[in-house]
DNA sequence: CCAACGACGTAC
DNA sequence: GACGTACGTCGTTGGT
């Protein structure tokens, strides 16, 4: 049977213009991310599906749509300048493939694909529709493709602004088109619709239904000069893609061109099939010994194993093992189901030996997305992996820190243009979920499979980019061997006491009721005082305070923040009251009462968990939970800490980076005073007030360093006078002095802030001392950018390379810290990082080891200009911990 | 009843 | 409009 393939060009343009990083362009700075994403797209689907017609159909401006209804489209928002010059390269791409582009006036690209599609079912054509995503809701609520329209009609298109019936959604939706088939149906048996109230609606809103159905049925009958036979498909110029693909800088693309004579294959079944591009490989399941045997003796001849894991958690602390897949070449994998509820399978025990002695041979590299998370589940069931050597989300993250989604399904349409599965489809979601191992092997399996598969696939291109972008060494030495470290952290967790947290809860609860009392007194009614919105009415409406000056909130509310109230102390007594209030309540609530419930039942710890990939800078992130986040400036909060405990016989070891960031500004602006007060070891606050208010260092007051620390602070983050004066409760003019004089005293800083705008102008990125990258299209040049966002975009500039910079060397200390633990067979663990504190928990014994180890390790990661300095404390608890 | 969002507050 | 990077809790809202 013959086969036709008709692309939708601009919904696929569309969707490439999306899912790839806006900074891709040609070295000439020409976008090109969308014309890439279309052309990969495009040969993908030239190269699998071997069509015998394609064409590509676009919509114009105006359709007969527009003339029945004046509102039809009429929000979507006008499209993106740099996707207009897009298409245009789009258009020439077409061309230059050798395939028809066909636009009729008055009609859209959907009503082109339903002719044509009409047209080639008529004489016995198979057509494969290529097109954009909306489709997807219909398989996943198993309404058919010809039901779209009266999907839409019922529903709306908030794309093409096509307002539904009111007090149906999607549910409802399926449900009625389920039971009667199409709009038609469903009035035919209007009777029938329960509950009343949707037959009232449905009964009002009738003519809107068949008129929706009307503008948003796909047409199969508009006037095509166009025969099939003008669309079949002989191949391409060669000459013009190569011209083309070389001004486009499409190296890579090049390479994928269709070979002469490539024979056709998978035959398609059915007449009008809409669906995604997809690319299936050969995926095998194991279940017998046999099969793994031999499975096991390809893998020992492979250089390479790419990994992934099945479970039923994404919290890998808590998961049970499902299943294993592996993939040692393109478009191959392999699942061994180990933990399905039905199915046959071999014993774990079996498949845990056998597949030790290849995942722990160190000889065969490793690569997986998320390794962290695949090697302690494999780790808690006694499989050890040995020989990472790639993980494509961290190396995804890299290269764009700012990027798009890292989950692996886009990263494989970014990458490779293939469309996966999402787990989302596998299990449902929201009450309709189910965990992985209730489903059958036979639909785990291609979905596991092609997991590993697709992580094999993307190593190389991944890797490339790296190289491209001088991120080698900072992948291979810092990120990737970061990896197993934060897995001993996360599986080594800290102790709690809850007894502790327990008694405090009791207290603070009395505490928050009595406040609770007097402030209803002295508002004269009972409101609750955790919503900021009552709040804000009782305090500028029943107690009459002014609101004057008072910031609105974005949903026209007076805000209530601490910064505001603390500005309103002493107008009104009720005002402390509520600071007080407000702080307790925090605790309460974000600590006390829920770190009790993060204790795994099995360790009895609480395991954090670091993302890697959670941050724009370069830093790490901390959730379930964000132990980053632990209070420490009131006594209250200090409290709290009080509950971190070391095991018996054990200390907690405390190592902070002093001022680190401000060294690291002194040594990558070169300001030669703010490096030799820190060669100096002064007190830098005091040292910054002494030199900017002129006075000698030994009279600065308290209040003095107080202000020079903010601006210390201040200036890493880009801060304006009027942030200072808010922050300080300086007039305007006064900050604009200070930091005037800051300016003159450090001058070279001014100098880092000018050359770093004027990168992230110039290179549309900056980075830190290790090459970490962060982008700034909102800078470019050309950028039509609010002057509001190139601030912000501005400020972010100047700070990601001291704070990136400060996670570089945290992370370099980490890895080398955790090598030599492990290399001199100490106990001591590194339990926790805070950006530029670790936390070990050490035996008693190890401290006069292991604290000057830490000290030398931490100080010697990096050579700065200003020298590191680390602070050493110990305690048998976090909250109360001693200088050492 | 639940999911998404906004306001707020904790850390560095 | 005005100070960078995160995450969690609560209340509200909008839809089921």
């Amino acid at each position: 049977m013959k086969k036709l393939v008709i692309v939708d060009g601009h919904a696929l343009a569309y969707r490439a213009y999306h899912a790839l990083p806006l900074e891709m362009s040609t070295s000439k700075g020409e976008p090109t991310n969308a014309v890439y994403g279309f052309t990969s797209m495009l040969l993908g689907v030239i190269k699998e599906e071997k069509p015998d017609y394609i064409a590509v159909a676009f919509d114009t401006g105006r359709s007969f749509r527009h003339e029945a209804f004046t509102e039809y489209k009429a929000t979507r928002a006008r499209m993106g300048e740099d996707l207009a010059v897009q298409l245009q390269r789009i258009f020439q791409v077409v061309e230059a493939l050798g395939i028809k582009s066909i636009a009729i006036e008055g009609y859209e690209a959907d009503d082109i694909l339903g002719t044509l599609a009409r047209k080639a079912s008529e004489e016995g054509i198979d057509t494969l529709i290529v097109t954009g995503d909306t489709e997807k809701i219909l398989e996943r609520y198993g309404l058919e493709p010809h039901q779209l329209a009266d999907y839409k009609a019922l529903v709306g298109d908030k794309t093409d602004n096509v307002p539904g019936i009111p007090g149906i959604g999607e549910a409802t939706a399926t449900r009625l088109l389920r039971k009667y088939g199409s709009i038609e149906g469903i009035y035919q048996h209007i009777d029938e619709i329960t509950p009343p109230r949707l037959k009232e609606l449905l009964l009002e809103n009738r003519d809107r239904a068949f008129f929706n159905k009307s503008l948003v049925t796909i047409r199969t009958d508009i006037p095509l000069s166009i025969t099939l036979e003008d669309l079949r498909y002989h191949g391409y110029d060669e000459e013009k893609v190569k011209e083309l693909f070389r001004e486009l800088e499409f190296r890579s693309l090049y390479k994928r061109l269709p070979e002469e004579g490539e024979a056709r294959q998978l035959p398609l079944i059915g007449q009008v099939e809409i669906r995604q591009r997809s690319e299936p490989g050969k995926y095998s399941v194991i279940q017998d010994e046999s099969s793994l045997n031999l499975l096991l003796e390809k893998i020992s001849q492979a250089k390479a194993l790419a990994f992934d894991v099945e479970t039923t958690d994404i919290d890998p602390m808590k998961a049970r093992l499902v299943g294993v897949s592996l993939a040692f070449g393109e478009g191959e994998g392999y699942y061994i189901p180990v933990g399905h509820l039905e199915g046959q399978q071999l014993p774990w025990e079996l498949v845990r030996e056998k597949l030790s002695r290849i995942l722990g041979d160190e000889t065969i590299a490793k690569y997986a997305h998320h390794a962290k998370y695949d090697m302690i589940m494999l780790r808690r069931n006694g499989v050890e992996v040995k020989g990472l050597a790639f993980d494509t989300m961290v190396a995804g993250w890299l290269v764009n820190p700012a990027g798009r989604s890292l989950n692996l399904k886009d990263l494989a349409w970014s990458y490779l243009g293939v469309e996966m599965t999402t787990i989302e489809e596998l299990i449902g979601k929201g009450k309709n979920q189910t965990t992985m191992d209730l489903l059958p092997i036979s639909k785990v399996a291609p979905y596991a499979a092609a997991d590993a598969d697709i992580t094999y696939r993307l190593v190389g291109l991944l890797d490339k980019k790296l190289q491209e972008l001088g991120l080698v060494k900072l992948f291979y030495e810092v990120e990737l061997p970061l990896i197993p470290v934060l897995m001993d952290m996360e599986m080594a967790g800290v102790k709690l006491d809850i007894p502790f947290l327990r008694e405090m809860s009791k207290e603070l609860s009395q505490k928050l009721q009595d406040l609770e009392e007097e402030i209803y007194k002295l508002v004269g009614y009972r409101f609750n005082v955790n919503s900021p919105e009552q709040l804000s009415d009782a305090l500028f409406g029943k107690l009459g305070i002014s609101a004057q000056g008072i910031p609105k909130t974005k949903s026209g509310h007076y805000s209530t923040s601490a910064d505001v109230l603390e500005k309103l102390r002493g107008r009104h007594p009720v005002i402390d009251l509520l600071l007080e209030h407000r702080h307790l309540a925090k605790i309460k609530s974000t600590y006390v009462d829920a770190l009790p419930g993060m204790v795994n039942k099995a360790t009895g710890r609480v395991h954090t968990s670091y993302n890697q990939t959670g941050t724009v800078t370069g830093r790490l992130s901390s959730s379930d939970p964000n132990l980053q986040n632990i209070p420490t400036r009131t006594d209250i909060g200090k409290a709290v800490r009080k509950a971190f405990i070391a095991e018996e016989g054990m200390v907690l070891l405390s190592a902070d980076y002093s001022q680190v960031e401000l060294r690291i500004l002194a040594h990558i602006s070169g300001d030669e005073e703010l490096i030799a007060a820190f060669h100096r070891g002064e007190d830098i606050h005091a040292r910054t007030a002494s030199v900017i208010l002129g006075v000698p260092i030994d009279q600065v007051t308290p209040e003095m360093r107080r202000l020079a620390k903010t601006v210390n602070f201040g200036i890493s983050y880009g801060m304006s006078a009027y942030g200072l004066a808010e922050e300080t409760g300086l007039t305007p003019e006064e900050a604009h002095k200070f930091i005037q004089s800051y300016f003159a005293r450090y001058p070279k800083v001014k100098v880092y802030i000018e050359r770093t705008k004027e990168k992230a102008r110039r290179e549309g990125y900056v980075e830190t001392i290790l090459g970490r990258r962060r982008y700034f299209p909102e800078l470019a040049p050309d950028s039509k950018a609010h002057h509001t966002v190139k601030s912000a975009a501005e400020r972010m500039a100047i700070n990601a390379p001291i704070q990136g910079s400060a996670a570089d060397i945290i992370k370099i200390a980490m890895v080398r810290l955790h090598r030599a633990l492990k290399e001199r067979g100490l106990r001591s663990c590194i339990v926790l990082q805070v950006h530029d504190e670790l936390v070990l928990e050490v035996p008693e014994d190890e401290l006069p080891t292991v604290a000057p180890l830490v000290k030398e390790i931490m100080e010697g990661a990096y050579e700065l200009k200003a020298p590191l300095k680390v602070e050493l404390e110990v305690g048998k608890n976090w909250g109360e911990m001693q200088p050492l």
